[in-house]
DNA sequence: CATCCGTGCATATTTGATATGCACAGTATA
DNA sequence: TATACTGTGCATATCAAATATGCACGGATG
């Protein structure tokens, strides 16, 4: 099993948004199953090099993102209703999106360019590279 | 006529985003008219107190953004793009596209669960009636 | 109370945005 | 071509926000 977090230092990403997302996709993927106890602030912040500071940095984004709950002397734990999150950010993509393509269709694109400009922005982003 | 820009020092916003919203309001609005000629950065910099690189980068934006036309030596021109409000439209759609995106990867989306996503909104959008 | 747990605060460090001066290059025209 | 306008590239200063930290303190549990 992988209950360990992998940072690497040598990510530009900072490091306590790292830990958010690695957590984040543990839980999404079902892999730390509903009210696991997370390793502490402390222990995470040994096996991981940083700071405590950090990882409660960390932590309170998770909890304020409600995949995890956290408690003062107990510890943390993953949340009862990760799927409630799910939902909430599927329905800002979808919002997102309507938004998106509601300028698309002012200027008169083809659904086909429409998929083709989401297309380009992907690859945009996959390669930031540009010299 | 009102051909000089009014820049508050106060505004909290930048100088340089001052500037590149002032002119791209007059241009929308048919104030300054196609191929006019704007007042050189030196000229600019001079009436509105900041330096010249400052309105360098001001129109350097603007020109990015296909509002106006600059020619080293000769000087900076209304553009004479009849679809500037589709330019702009355009990068409206590129940034709704990326935030939409962002969400997307937060979901741990893959691109082509993307482009999925995109396809049902359209097809969504494309019979909403329902009675 | 001993020993785990998380928390609040003041502060250092890093990063990116904003703004600048100056020397240099392009263009027009007399 | 001389001159007097244009814009441009670069190295740097300033400033604000993001990021990361140590330490002292409060809560939970056996």
């Amino acid at each position: 099993m992988s209950d360990d977090l992998f940072l690497s230092a040598t990510d530009k990403k900072p490091m306590y948004l790292q830990i958010v997302e690695q957590i984040t996709s543990k839980v999404l993927l079902g892999d730390w199953p509903t009210n696991m106890a997370l390793p502490s602030i402390r222990e995470l912040a040994a096996t991981t090099k940083v700071s405590v500071i950090t990882v409660k940095r960390a932590y309170a984004e998770l909890e304020q993102a409600g995949v995890i709950v956290t408690q003062a002397g107990r510890g943390s734990f993953v949340s009862a209703q990760p799927d409630l999150q799910l939902q909430l950010l599927q329905q800002q993509l979808q919002q997102q999106l309507d938004q998106a393509i509601d300028i698309a269709k002012q200027l008169q694109l083809t659904e086909e360019q429409i998929l083709d400009t989401v297309q380009q922005q992907l690859e945009l982003r996959r390669e930031p590279r540009r010299e």
